[in-house]
DNA sequence: CTAGTGTGTGGGAGCGCTCCCACGAGGCAT
DNA sequence: ATGCCTCGTGGGAGCGCTCCCACACACTAG
């Protein structure tokens, strides 16, 4: 025995000694085959067995090694969340922030792991393109898409699982959760309506992405319900930032000056409205009632407390994340598409 | 070869048919050794058979696969972004945002992969706890941490590389990467000692996080260098939230009704005091002059607007992930610690 | 000539798991 | 008794890579 003592460290130490299916085999006193199936919940395992492999799991703190197992399964147990960044959005919006945390409350009991890809360039995108393509996820979550972006199309042909915050259009052929953006927007402008207001301006988003085009859509349809339709310099384009916030709203003034209320496809744009209005000593809401999208923090930091539409945005995370895991889970996939209300939140800009 | 056709399936399809090196070692001309040298980058490959290689490797569109390379050098090239998420500040504060774009950019052109971990509950922390000792990162980047978060040991005993944004106390043993929260603290009393304030008060953060601790320090410094230190009474404690910095207000204007300055220990407290100074009909900056910190977006939207200490949050980031990557891959590894300046912004209130 | 040194290469072994085939034990009908 | 299920089980094969040993070949030195 004691020449054992002096062996130089033999192959149960290496990597570390962390304990393997085998060294859990061998102490429950049964074979590989029947510790694996007592960790993947088969039901082919006798009572006995499951009993004496579960305490030797907990007795050499067992953990199985995920890269055999991806290896010979090629799951890979790991899903990406990919964020286009060519705005800089992701800074001054905590919707990315409110997704996260969706998706994570999801997967905190699912052993799925959360890789997070921000996509800046079109070299990261081409790299991106590459690591889809090689499988390395199970499945992908997508923020942000823009209309003309290559990504969804590359997930649809290599038949990747994927669920995209916000549709690219109408007719989205991947899985999808919105907001009901339309709704939102008719919602908001109909209390604008209400308060009496009948010279109603937008400011919209990006007209290549859905979610602004849907609010637009939504903004004109309570207009013509109510019979205000068709006034197209009641329109400004922006792009989702403060800065083009402003400068549309400065538009709308030129074009408009007599214009009652404003209603904003963002918070942020809302924002810079407020800030043009300020200088044009436009009183808000008393001359020019003021409406944003998103609650978002700002909206309750604005001078005054901007009146919002809320979208459920964790809750999009969370169901976006559901989604996923039945896409990557079942064999015959049906796409789903969901669409969760919207919300108004009175405050005293409108 | 007739026959050859209606062979079944053969072994090749398996997997979805993605190339295996010993495809591209065939195509080539070469042995796997050959095709593993050129792709790991040895120098000891001939230049003839390195094209021939990398052409294989164009044509066949091949893509290594990670799980096999894990499997035999348990490394993972990924790493762990961990977020403790006890407090909503994920979702009010911009600042995580900056330092995952942060982190993101400087992973880039790595093939790291960044895995997102938000940590809720007890048990999500166990989890975490397991998923560390199984060392299924290469290394660990964590934020947010409290001086009582037992993670932090945990990577101690197992040696796994991790960086810390901010340190759990002034002689933080791990490596990290801190903004000069003191030094920024001093600039803003300061720059309100130079207004000509003399009563200034804080509103301080939790003082289990060094961050808060280190700005009452700054906060003190400036005032004895001044000569008016040592007045407990202005010194108003709260949590980082918006509700705490209204409390704290309130306190504060109950024991000190005649403070001319607040320095706040963030920005979203600060919109909390305002808030409570305007209904107690106190003017800013006129009656008292109030500075934030972070630099947030709130900052710019606050009335009046907040001057602030401006923290470079994303380079931060990048710098966090820099420094993991050198522990990463460097055998004896040191411990890094860098702090970085903070700057003020100047606005309206201050 | 032999011995020595180095450089590029091929391929066996093996990482830790899952999949699947084969096998023994027990139950039930014939 | 024999046949034929089913159920639980052990263990071989193999996933795609890296590591490393052995070997061929080309030199230079003795």
């Amino acid at each position: 025995m004691s020449h054992a003592a002096q062996r130089p460290a033999g192959p149960a130490v290496r990597g570390g000694g962390r304990p393997t299916l085998e060294a859990v085999a061998a102490l429950a006193g049964v074979g590989r085959g029947t510790v694996s199936r007592v960790i993947n919940g088969s039901p082919r395992v006798s009572d006995r067995a499951r009993e004496a492999v579960e305490q030797a799991i907990a007795e050499l703190g067992y953990v199985p090694n995920r890269a055999a197992r991806t290896l010979v399964t090629s799951r890979t147990d790991s899903i990406a969340l990919v964020i286009p960044e060519t705005e800089t959005r992701l800074s001054s919006e905590p919707f990315f922030n409110d997704i996260i945390r969706g998706v994570s409350a999801e997967l905190a009991d699912t052993d799925m792991q959360l890789l997070l890809i921000l996509v800046r360039t079109d070299k990261e995108r081409d790299r991106l393109a590459t690591y889809l393509a090689a499988h390395r996820v199970d499945g992908v979550l997508m923020v942000s898409v823009h209309e003309d972006d290559p990504i969804p199309g590359l997930l649809e042909r290599i038949d990747m699982p994927s669920v995209l915050v916000g549709r690219r259009s109408e007719l989205e052929p991947l899985s999808y959760v919105d907001a009901d953006n339309a709704g939102g927007a008719r919602m908001a402008v109909r209390h604008l309506l209400r308060r009496g207001c009948t010279r109603i301006a937008t400011v919209t988003g990006p007209l290549d992405m859905e979610p602004a085009r849907a609010r637009l859509a939504g903004y004109r349809k309570a207009l013509e319900e109510a019979g205000l339709g068709g006034d197209e310099d009641l329109v400004g384009r922006a792009d989702f930032t403060e800065s083009g916030g402003r400068e549309a709203m400065r538009g709308l003034l030129g074009r408009r000056p007599d214009l009652d209320a404003v209603f904003c496809a963002s918070d942020v744009m809302a924002a810079g409205a407020l800030q043009v209005l300020r200088e044009a000593g436009r009183r808000v809401p008393e001359d020019v009632a003021v409406i944003g999208f998103d609650d978002s923090i700002i909206a309750r930091h604005t001078d005054p407390p901007l009146t919002s539409v809320r979208q459920p945005i964790e809750e999009m995370g969370r169901t976006m994340a559901r989604l996923l895991l039945e896409e990557v889970s079942e064999e015959g996939r049906a796409r789903r598409q969901v669409v969760l209300a919207t919300e108004l939140v009175v405050r005293a800009s409108a």
